[in-house]
DNA sequence: CCCAGCTCCTTAACAACGTTAAATTGACCT
DNA sequence: AGGTCAATTTAACGTTGTTAAGGAGCTGGG
């Protein structure tokens, strides 16, 4: 049965964590779908679109993780959506790099905003989306840094061992949560002044 | 008169701005040297430690740009700094991404802190540096967002036209300073509570 | 004075990569 | 049976990062 971009994009995204970005090359991917590399041309132009595919990919595989509870208020839900982010980029080495910055394809940013019941009780529909788009920077901004510093979960990076970021990046559990607390405040803030 | 790191990566940084990333191979830098691919292995091991040196000297050579003017208060201070490293970012070609999670050579990571004289009045140092570290994290992730869209300055990558990221990103140097606005008065107040 | 040793660079070469063109298979329709 | 079209293979190309080996040019010691 023929090949599609999704299992070719699905491919690449489990052999990225066992090569790194770096080491993802077609001809591997092509191998492990029992295939030579130049048939994946057939369904793709060029590298980049292929990794754009895996972008997209792990963004709808996450969609499961990043619905919130129908018990959650709205801002904790925006919250839980930033875990959900920063979990799904961590569940890949080099997710961050993968993820930032590449095209996302038919799915939408944010999906239904979680901010939804506030807009149509009429909460500026613009800023709100500026507001939930400042906390995914901040949330691609912290993972992509911190798995430079942490390229396989847990393990420290040895040039950082010393060095001020490390520090900073020290218990980064805890630390994703304390800026988040800080995104969040200001997000609502804004918002409410408006 | 004998080459140095520092050379061959201002050569990186300025060929940059032509051939992006992608197109930046250690032949072309070395002739834009006056020399030979090899030669460049005399002054470093491997491409990545080329890419972390253009890292490091992109930062330093953006440090007259940050440094804020003493009339400033010192949130205007962190707003300053923050606005210098979008600008750093934004003046070479895929510098987000040359940047972003690439391992700082010597220099700090924000050098003196803006927040120095509230240090020394009182406020936790830890705390400060999570703070800023989080303002960081806003401005890289976006930074990176917004040249996925402009790849060159001013050029809407064509990708972009009709999407959802592409309307958060028109306008967008209001946006950066919308969510710079929310994330620093987050971070103060998260700070204030401590 | 010259040779030893060091620094810095060149020449030559390699395997691997992304990508293209052309030939080939296999399934379905008439 | 033959033809069409989708999906893949075989073969090849130029380029890339990187290594090995050697050579030029300086410097200091005997």
């Amino acid at each position: 049965m023929a090949l599609t971009r999704r299992d070719i994009a699905r491919s690449g995204l489990k052999l990225l964590n066992e090569t790194g970005l770096n080491g993802l090359t077609l001809r591997l991917i092509a191998a492990d779908l029992g295939v030579k590399a130049p048939a994946l041309y057939w369904h793709m132009k060029n590298k980049q679109e292929l990794l754009d595919e895996m972008a997209t990919q792990m963004y709808a595989d996450s969609a499961g993780d990043r619905r919130p509870p129908d018990s959650l208020g709205e801002w904790e839900a925006v919250a839980h959506g930033a875990r959900a982010l920063r979990r799904m980029m961590l569940s890949y080495r080099d997710g961050g790099k993968v993820f930032a910055g590449t095209y996302l394809g038919d799915t939408g940013l944010v999906g239904p905003s979680p901010l939804r019941r506030s807009i149509e009780a009429g909460l500026d529909e613009r800023r709100a989306g500026q507001a939930l788009f400042t906390v995914y920077s901040y949330v691609v901004g912290f993972t992509i840094e911190e798995q430079a510093v942490y390229p396989v979960p847990g393990q420290l990076d040895e040039r950082y061992r010393d060095a001020e970021a490390g520090d900073l990046l020290a218990d980064v559990g805890s630390r994703f949560e304390d800026g988040l607390t800080m995104v969040l405040s200001g997000a609502r803030q804004w918002l409410e002044v408006a």
